[in-house]
DNA sequence: ATTAATAACAATAATCATTACTGTTTGACC
DNA sequence: GGTCAAACAGTAATGATTATTGTTATTAAT
């Protein structure tokens, strides 16, 4: 086998993947925002560099990204999958109102999860962290429309 | 508005529901396990007992009780919803290799929830700890496979 | 540079959990 | 027992995601 010089290569070709106008445009799109879209935001956001581009390829290519580390996949509740284009580790937060997600910046305690391992048996691999309240914009609508008594 | 008598009716009759035999039988069902099923397990359960019942009603019920707080709908990554008959707040680990769904023995502090809140502007109404890995039973299955390697 | 092999593509059909609809039955209250 | 809304069974619809098919484009070797 043939000795490979990294330098030369993409991140995406080194991790087994061709690099392709489509895939660079998705994960461009992905990192670019900070909303944690859904797989049809990404997909009408990537059709204005790329027309021609179908759904089915926005989902095999975030599937792709996913499996290889470059971004995190979300599902939260019952809602349509969310994507990340940050893999650092961190939480999340949902508004209940208005379905906005957000980064929450906290950690679990590492004693949690070893305490875990201990008492359940299992080889814990991931933790996720979510929380579900009403975001600051959502809140003010609410105060608004107490005060007005129009609910 | 008339006052009403609490020790005569049962749980969901206080909660605005009719008592039905498919829905008593729907929530015998659920408090009866540990095994956190889905509404698919439910269906043939409940079956056994009430041979007419048709999904629709199993589901329509789930998210009744869901929402008079009889039940909890656990919804963990992709996977179809599952349910649990404990409201008592706790946490859930998932195994990766059979989909295996236990309780988990541990607490959240209440000082991250109120920084979340601080920092992030959100009041924070719930939150939901998920770990995920491999159950005592497929770790064996896995290890036993190495020492054969049959893979 | 040409070409062969194959990964990725667009378009579309299929899947599957969940929800909505329709006409019928049943529980709660008088 | 009679009334009537709520709940039912059965089934159709929905909608996100995945699979399929034939075509195009990228890589790597000649």
């Amino acid at each position: 086998m043939k000795e490979i010089d990294k330098r030369k290569i993409s991140d995406i070709e080194y991790h087994s993947m061709r690099s392709t106008r489509q895939r660079s445009i998705i994960l461009e799109v992905l990192q670019g925002t900070f909303i944690h879209p859904s797989a049809g935001w990404i997909f009408e956001k990537v059709k204005e560099q790329c027309p021609h581009i179908s759904l089915g390829t926005i989902y095999r290519n975030l599937n792709l990204l996913k499996e290889t580390g470059h971004i995190r996949e979300l599902t939260f509740g019952k809602n349509t999958a969310r994507y990340d284009g940050n893999v650092y580790p961190h939480h999340h937060i949902v508004c209940l109102e208005c379905g906005k997600l957000e980064d929450v910046e906290c950690t679990v305690s590492p004693e949690l999860t070893k305490s875990v391992e201990e008492v359940n048996g299992y080889k814990v691999l991931s933790h996720q962290l979510e929380f579900s309240g009403v975001c600051p914009d959502c809140l003010i609508k609410a105060e608004g429309k107490k005060g007005t008594g129009t609910w």
